[in-house]
DNA sequence: GTGCGCATGTAAGAGGTTACATGATTAA
DNA sequence: TTAATCATGTAACCTCTTACATGCGCAC
C-alpha cells in the first residue's frame, strides 16, 4: 500500500515528526495499516530527497532537536494526483481462510476449535472498535471504524454459519 | 502468509506440478492469495531441501519431463502443525480504507467520486463471485466464496451509507 | 504462422518487519 | 530505581512481484 502516501496525507494535516507519525498512525489508523520505524524513518528520508516534504529541526530544551517535516507543493500535488485515483483491489489475503479451505485434512473438531477461536478473536476485536468509536479524534477516523465494524459483523456471521453446518454434519 | 502451507496443503490432497499448483491456486483461491511462479517455484526448491516434498520426474511424450510434487510424512505432519494453531490475525490494510481516511485533504465531489467507483468494483466483483459459487470444486472452496460474499455484501452497505452521508452534507 | 497452453525457472528490486543501538526526561 | 515517553536511526532478513528467458505442441 506503500507508506508514502500515508506519510504524505498525515503531513499534508499538519507538520510532524516521524515520532508523531508513528503514534498517530497507531491511534487512528491501527485498522488499516502498522508503520514501524523501520519503514517511516528511511520513506522520510527519501521523500525529503525527492523534495515532497521538508525538514526543520526544531531545538528543545534538555533534549536533542527534533526533526518536524512539512509537506512541500510538489508533495501536496503528488498526494491529490494519488487521491484522485482509483485504489487497486487488494485480496482478502487472510491465513485463516487458508486454513478453512485447507480443512479437509482436518478432523471435525479441529475445525470446529478453529472456528470457536476465530469468532472469540473477532468478538474481541468487535469489543475494542466500539470502544474506539467511542472517542473518535476526527470524524475520517470514524468512517474507517465502522467500515471495521461492518466487515467484522460479516465475517462473525459467517463463523456462526460455519459453526452450525460443521457442528451438524 | 507463507505460501509454504498453501503448498503443502495442496500437495496434501494430490502430488502436483508447480504448474498446477498456480492453477488450482488461480481457480480456488483467487480471493485469497496469487502465488506467482516467482514464489511458487523456489518455495518447491526449499520444501524439497527441507524434506517436507518429494519430487518425481514424469517424462512426457515430446515435452521435457515434468516435475511431480508429493508430501513426504515429515510434510504432512507440518501442515498439521500448523493447522491446529491459530490463525494470526491480519490487518484490513486497504489502500481504499487509507484514502478514505485521508479525504479531509479532498473536495466532496473527488469523495463522491472515489466511492462510487469503488462501489462499480465492488458490484463486479460480488458478481464475479457469485457465478463461482455455481460451479465449485470443492465445498471448502464454498466456503471461501461464501466468506468473500460477505465482506463484499458488508463493504457495498458501508459504501451507500457513506455516498448518503456526504451527499448529504 | 500466430497465439495459447504446457512447463520450468532466475534476477532485480520493492516493500516491509524485527531487532538492535542510543540517550535524555519524568513520573511512580 | 525502574519504567514509560520522547526521539532518531540502522542492519539483517524475509517475502513477494515483475519481468525476463526458454521451448515444445497444437489448434485456428
Amino acid at each position: 500500500m506503500s507508506h508514502r502516501y500515508l506519510i504524505l496525507g498525515l503531513l499534508a494535516e499538519r507538520p510532524m515528526t516521524g515520532y508523531d507519525i508513528k503514534k498517530h498512525v497507531k491511534a487512528a489508523l491501527g485498522t488499516v495499516t502498522n508503520a514501524s520505524y523501520g519503514t517511516l524513518y528511511p520513506a522520510l528520508h527519501k521523500l525529503q530527497q525527492e523534495g515532497a516534504v521538508e525538514v526543520e529541526e526544531v531545538p528543545q530544551k534538555g533534549r536533542p532537536a527534533k526533526k518536524v517535516y512539512r509537506i512541500t507543493e510538489s508533495g501536496q500535488s503528488e498526494l491529490q494526483g494519488w487521491l484522485r485515483q482509483p485504489a487497486t483491489t487488494d485480496q482478502i489475503r487472510r491465513e485463516f481462510l487458508l486454513k478453512v479451505y485447507l480443512a479437509k485434512g482436518m478432523e471435525k473438531q479441529d475445525l470446529l476449535l478453529l472456528l470457536a477461536n476465530r469468532r472469540c478473536e473477532t468478538e474481541a476485536l468487535l469489543k475494542s472498535l466500539r470502544e474506539e468509536k467511542q472517542d473518535l479524534h476526527d470524524p475520517q477516523q470514524g468512517w474507517v471504524v465502522d467500515y471495521a465494524l461492518s466487515v467484522c459483523k460479516a465475517e462473525m456471521d459467517w463463523i456462526k454459519r460455519m459453526e452450525a453446518q460443521v457442528g451438524a454434519a
